[in-house]
DNA sequence: ATAGGGTTAG
């Protein structure tokens, strides 16, 4: 390496001034060995004890080496000792989250003497270190001094005072400090809203964002959009177009921004205006980074957005940004979701590092699609590989167990997760084997599983209950599923459905129509079912009977042609059909326009023999269709991967991995 | 020669 050449001839100007530059570029390169003998040359030298400069250079340049102990040697073996020497060595402690180590440090200082006393500089170093150990105690001593020392009114050090605060939660104490500042800047604002996002009082966070932007004194900056990020989960749709109007109305708007604003969209389940807003930076020229990637991939998958996803992979190639583990783990994602298994696998093998993120990723892709085999043995694989799972992990395996049937290797996981693992189960783990005991026809155990549970079972538990009393026809614990779902969620549809359904199985068309007339009378309506299709980059989205699509009439003359072929191979959509749906109009002749099988005949039409179909949907596929996408699958030779509400069909030579049991 | 707010997955 070049340094070290230098090293060898050093500039002729006597040394010193090289040599410093020297200690610089072991700094910003890293590099420990030449920084060691850059160091001893300086001894040899005898520069040390006079430049106090080179030795705060040097106490950097260890701390970039990650060397600490040889930077807290410098700072010991100085002679003279300034407060700047702590100041250095207390950030180098900071940025290695060394907070503890700091706190030692800094009540170090005060048995130094006067020379080496606490400064502007110090305190919001010690503070940072307060926050980020929750130490209030100390934190409140350290705010006495600076009040004392009149330091408060320095902005750096009010900000993390106010920082201090919020972290330690007393968010209430760090708005006093706040409101009682003489100046403020944009930075105190970030730290406000930023202090009430992280207290948790997201509310406020958002009300004093508001309140900044509104004062029209201070731009907004990157910081700003970035500190209301984390108050922004969950967020009203009011609050979530506000902060795009500031975003848009920002006079600078750098990555940090760019990148904040597609997070908002990313948490709040706003897939579409995260693609949307992607595509316009590009438009604009933005470089996105690793981080704008990886919030947006996710957002590819839950939309199905399989040409950007594939082109951000393209800019992840030529950027040469892999290996990255989070950027891998998002293409894995990214692939699973738009029903590219086979692309997800890929990724996951060509992998040099996986976490236990990666793991799950693959898991969960297997398992949602019913390969519940391979879902096993990757986690077993993981296992052998030393990784600790963590509670998602067993949702993932759990789920796969569930999709699969496979009741004593999920009840085995299950227990294995409590007693070997010590994870208490949540929600998701309890609402996985309801399914799985549900699915497997052991109906009662379920109920009585739901009724031992140590929490609240939530809506998804009881709505598991349900589906899976529908699968079996079990119409006493269906309706005592359907009676907590309609208490704790009155207006969603699905559930309503669901009962229809069960009671359409067992006859009891009476019921049906009572059902129907409850949903009438509370103003709900059964959600339209809609399929997604994508060609090239365009989305074609289809509904029941819909005649809106310009291919209108080739489509359904497809359809009919494909329809006529499978009903010679036992498809008969009156038997089915009765069965599934009740809804007067979708028997007989609307079964045939279902969504599903007008993307299908679509996707036939426009594409080459061979690829692959896959389908969106926003509602479980219902068995009509099923049957008829197996059938099709195999005498047009297609895969079909239909995505549906809460899992994927994955259809080759008319067999569906999901042994049609869901 | 040193300090404040801020974005990263399953």
């Amino acid at each position: 390496m070049n340094l070290s050449r230098s090293l060898l001839r050093p500039s002729p100007a006597g040394g010193q001034h090289g040599l410093l530059h020297l200690v610089d570029s072991c700094r910003a390169a890293a590099h420990l060995p030449t920084l060691r003998a850059v160091h001893a040359r300086l001894l040899l030298l005898q520069h040390l004890p006079s430049s106090a400069v080179a030795r705060v250079k040097l106490i950097q340049a260890y701390a970039a080496c990650s060397a600490l102990p040889a930077a807290r040697a410098v700072l010991t073996s100085s002679p003279d000792r300034t407060t700047v020497f702590f100041n250095v060595l207390l950030r180098a402690l900071t940025a290695a989250s060394l907070h503890r180590e700091a706190l030692l440090l800094f009540a170090s200082m005060r048995l130094q003497g006067p020379s080496c006393s606490p400064d502007h500089y110090t305190y919001p170093l010690a503070l940072k270190s307060c926050a980020a150990s929750g130490s209030l105690r100390l934190g409140v001593q350290i705010h006495a001094s600076i009040a004392r020392l009149g330091l408060d009114a320095n902005l750096f050090v009010a900000h993390s005072v106010i920082s201090m605060y919020a972290r330690c939660g007393r968010p209430n104490d760090a708005y006093q400090v706040f409101d009682e500042m003489q100046h403020r800047d944009v930075v105190s604002w970030n730290a406000m809203i930023s202090g009430f996002a992280h207290a948790g009082l997201f509310q406020r966070a958002v009300v004093i964002f508001r309140e900044f932007v509104g004062l029209q004194c201070t731009q907004p900056d990157a910081g700003t959009m970035a500190s209301v990020l984390p108050a922004m989960g969950n967020a009203k749709a009011e609050d979530i177009t506000f902060v795009r109007e500031v975003f848009d109305k920002m006079r600078f708007r750098g990555l940090i921004s760019w990148n904040a604003m597609l997070s908002i969209y990313a948490i709040n389940g706003l897939h579409v205006k995260a693609v949307e807003l992607f595509v316009r930076m590009e438009k604009d020229w933005v470089e996105p980074d690793r981080m704008t990637l990886a919030t947006v991939l996710p957002c590819c998958g839950q939309v199905s957005a399989f040409s950007l996803g594939k082109h951000i992979h393209e800019i992840i190639k030529r950027k040469r940004m892999c290996p990255n583990m989070l950027l891998e783990n998002a293409l894995m994602d990214m692939y699973a979701n738009c029903g590219c298994l086979k692309d997800a696998r890929e990724v996951f093998d060509a992998m040099s590092l996986r976490d236990v993120v990666s793991w799950t990723s693959i898991i969960s892709a297997y398992g949602v699609r019913g390969h519940g085999t391979e879902a096993i043995n990757l986690f077993e694989n993981m296992l052998g590989q030393g990784l600790e799972p963590d509670s998602i992990a067993f949702v993932a395996v759990l789920a796969a167990c569930s999709h699969a049937g496979f009741l004593d290797v999920g009840k085995r996981y299950f227990d294995c997760m409590t007693s070997r693992y010590q994870i208490t189960p949540k929600a998701e783990h309890y609402t996985c084997m309801v399914d799985l005991l549900g699915r497997a026809g052991c109906i009662s155990e379920a109920y009585d599983f739901i009724l031992a549970m140590p929490i609240k079972p939530n809506e998804r538990v009881w709505g598991a209950l349900l589906g899976a009393c529908r699968i079996h026809s079990n119409m006493d614990i269906g309706l005592l599923a359907a009676d907590s779902l309609f208490r704790m969620v009155p207006d969603q549809t699905g559930y309503y459905v669901l009962l229809s359904n069960i009671y359409a199985r067992a006859g009891r068309w009476a019921d049906v129509t009572s059902v129907r007339s409850v949903m009438a009378s509370k103003g709900i309506k059964k959600l339209p079912g809609a399929s997604n299709v994508e060609i090239g980059d365009q989305v074609h989205t289809f509904h029941v009977g819909d005649r809106s699509h310009p291919q209108s009439e080739m489509i359904y003359k497809k359809l009919e042609e494909l329809l006529g072929r499978i009903r010679g191979m036992g498809y008969n959509p009156g038997v089915e059909g009765t069965l599934h749906d009740v809804e007067e109009e979708e028997k007989e002749g609307h079964l045939s326009v279902h969504s599903e099988k007008l993307a299908i005949a679509f996707v036939l039409i426009n594409t080459s023999p061979g690829t692959p179909i896959r389908i969106t949907m926003n509602l479980r596929t219902c068995s009509d269709c099923h049957h008829a996408a197996k059938l099709i699958s195999a005498i047009t030779d297609r895969e079909i991967i239909l995505k549906d509400i809460n899992r994927f069909h994955h259809i080759v030579q008319g067999v569906c991995s999901c042994g049609d049991y869901w």
